[in-house]
DNA sequence: CTAGAGTTTGGACTTTGTCTAATTGCGGCA
DNA sequence: TGCCGCAATTAGACAAAGTCCAAACTCTAG
């Protein structure tokens, strides 16, 4: 499925959210590029043309897609934090010296041997990132 | 092996770091809890007595002991670093509630098709953390 | 047209971490 | 002992990411 403009107010109704001018910029930044974006990036590709959206708005909205389920949180690098248009069960490459972010699907990879939870404790996700540089 | 504040002065210097008061007492804070802290919260340890340390030398410290091997750093929040005394390979349970951080034996958790690594990059480590909270 | 809920906004604030220039402290040596 | 020089430490200014808040705006139902 590609992502239009037009696409966007539908994609955010299904997921219960109000949608409205700003939302729709935010999430076509992140859906038309299927990338990994940080707040920050968010913010400079919404406001490429005039300055439309303050950054208050691109945290909330952030907040709000990641809490409806829209997109996924990537916590990789020390100080900033990436937003994923991908839900799907998949895991992470990551380029420590560029900071490229690469997703690798979940289908193929197997995990044996993780110990039971503990007591009364619900597992809420897995995340593997595999760390690479270039070979010295 | 038990860890005393005598044992750290040796300990720094076989990893080629010279040996001052302060650097022996952050890593007394890590290795003898062998637990994750913060920054943060390794500064508040390092200065339960009187006030010693600067926050300078605390992250210049951490950032020292990190190159030269003597730590590793767990990237799991968004907004802080933990550093880790346990070098060995393991992986994390990072309760997202609380923010408790345990540790997973790497020993009995095999990772199956992972796919190969792009031309020309080494892998510099896997990290796999599994998120779990209490069950609703 | 108006009320009210929901949304957006600028800006002040907080937290984590870095930088810098000045100071301290310690080993070696006369 | 006194001095030199270097490594380590320091306080505090700064930067970047993100949160908070009260005021202003918008949109829709009546």
């Amino acid at each position: 499925m590609r992502y239009s403009r037009d696409n966007m107010a539908g994609l955010l109704r299904s997921h219960d959210i109000n949608p409205t001018h700003q939302r729709i910029e935010i999430a076509y930044a992140l859906f038309s590029r299927m990338e990994h974006l940080s707040a920050d990036q968010v913010m400079t590709q919404v406001n490429v043309h005039h300055s439309e959206t303050s950054k208050a708005t691109v945290y909330n909205t952030l907040n709000l897609f990641l809490q409806k389920g829209l997109i996924r949180e990537v916590i990789v690098d020390p100080n900033k934090v990436f937003y994923d248009p991908n839900t799907r069960p998949h895991h992470h490459l990551y380029d420590v010296e560029s900071g490229r972010l690469t997703d690798i699907d979940a289908e193929e990879i197997h995990i044996n041997g993780l110990p039971p939870l503990p007591e009364g404790m619900t597992m809420e996700g897995i995340d593997l990132i595999v760390r690479i540089r270039k070979a010295a």
